[in-house]
DNA sequence: TTATTTTTTTAGACTAATCTAAAAATTTAA
DNA sequence: TTAAATTTTTAGATTAGTCTAAAAAAATAA
């Protein structure tokens, strides 16, 4: 098996994608500090590979000061992205996955190498525009087209949109929104604000009435 | 991410697959350089593996006499063999790619570890027996059942069977066998047998005459 | 604006998988 | 049945990715 000069090792992909997001929710330029935290490492180790990345011009790196990712380190930190969310597609399409079951899996499937493969996938599930989870795909340029969402938190009464994704990702939270039939596509109506403790009573489905907390309404994201 | 007893690194996994494939084609012990060959490593690489497998209960080792698979080895063997064919008939029949493409790619997916992964794949392709060479798919058991099968170049004069399989795998040779119109399914009568090279005059789904090398003839496996 | 705290980097070490070169064991052949 | 050839193993290095401990730089607070 040869290497060529766009491949990127398993590490260094997971790394680019960890910078990819956080220079996407957070700030732009990305610490150290916060790689470390999300890659479950050390710091000591995040600054070698950030040189390296920086050696192979996929990263603009000052010591000390952080990191953005260049041109080249951006559309491979897509291409990735883009991989993850179609093989989450799948899952759940074909294999009849839920949706809080697919993001370990697919993890380890966004690294599999070939173009070919990607883009019979996407065909394949036709070409879908979003995951299981409402994210959008980066077409096979890399161009993704962020839909405008706002948190049911930042909602105001009598407002009224459809839940078109969510901010937080782990199993028990998608359970959770299982569970109070809060899935994607649902219809909600902002009923009351409750000032005390940021829990807001929503109308589900036009229909009955139910209070989530404030953590619940900060991660569901609603068009509008 | 955690790793269990159960898992072995990608690497591990590879040399498991090629013991298992060289113990079955080739005597049932295998031997240091037989490895080194199909793997594209050194000997002195082979052995401080095989030390390690040994150390797992994977393999039987004997210093300078060779190895054989353990019960365990076998069945993480069977494993891969299982994930790779499976993976083989969904590139082929749902995402529409030819039989020589296949193989690298399922070389990669074949290390995706997810038991629930691999059965709903299996379901979603009908628990498909053979990939698309005419390699038996082993069950969720580790269970494979090998179709009797004999080469073209083993065949008398006017015994004829169906396609069924093939010894070889490489993209060159798969991609010949497509262009004579020798694909699995196709229906082969032997019309006469030429000693002086080994080649052989075949006909075709009980229509025209072809005349096939002898590297071609060993290579067809034929179910009577 | 100096002192303290926090963040980041460097230095040096470890593991998995590989290599080359040389030594040891086995096999083959004279 | 000994000598030569082949195979296998050992010894010692290398690379990628990680770590801990300590040093250096930057940010924060008194």
């Amino acid at each position: 098996m040869f290497k060529s000069n766009y491949m990127h090792s398993f590490t260094e992909e997971n790394y680019l994608k960890t910078i990819y997001h956080l220079s996407t929710t957070n700030s732009l330029v990305v610490s150290t500090n916060q790689i470390a935290e999300i890659t479950n490492t050390k710091a000591a180790s995040v600054t070698d590979m950030l040189k390296k990345l920086s050696d192979k011009k996929l990263i603009n790196y000052i010591r000390y000061q952080g990191v953005t990712l260049t041109e080249n380190g951006k559309n491979a930190a897509l291409n990735i992205i883009r991989k993850h969310r179609l093989w989450e597609v799948f899952l759940v399409e074909k294999l009849g996955f839920k949706w809080d079951e697919v993001h370990d899996i697919a993890e380890e499937l966004e690294h599999i190498n070939s173009e070919m493969l990607i883009n019979r996938l996407d065909d394949f599930l036709g070409n879908p525009s979003a995951d299981p989870h409402g994210d959008p795909i980066p077409d096979r340029k890399g161009a993704i087209q962020q839909k405008k969402m706002i948190r049911i938190s930042e909602m105001n009464q009598s407002e009224c949109g459809i839940i078109s994704g969510v901010s937080e990702h782990s199993s028990i939270f998608l359970k959770l929104l299982d569970k109070l039939g809060l899935t994607l596509g649902t219809h909600v109506l902002v009923r009351e604000k409750i000032e005390f403790d940021g829990s807001v009573i929503i109308q589900i489905n036009e229909q009955i009435d139910q209070t989530i907390s404030r953590e619940l309404a900060k991660n569901i994201l609603i068009m509008l």
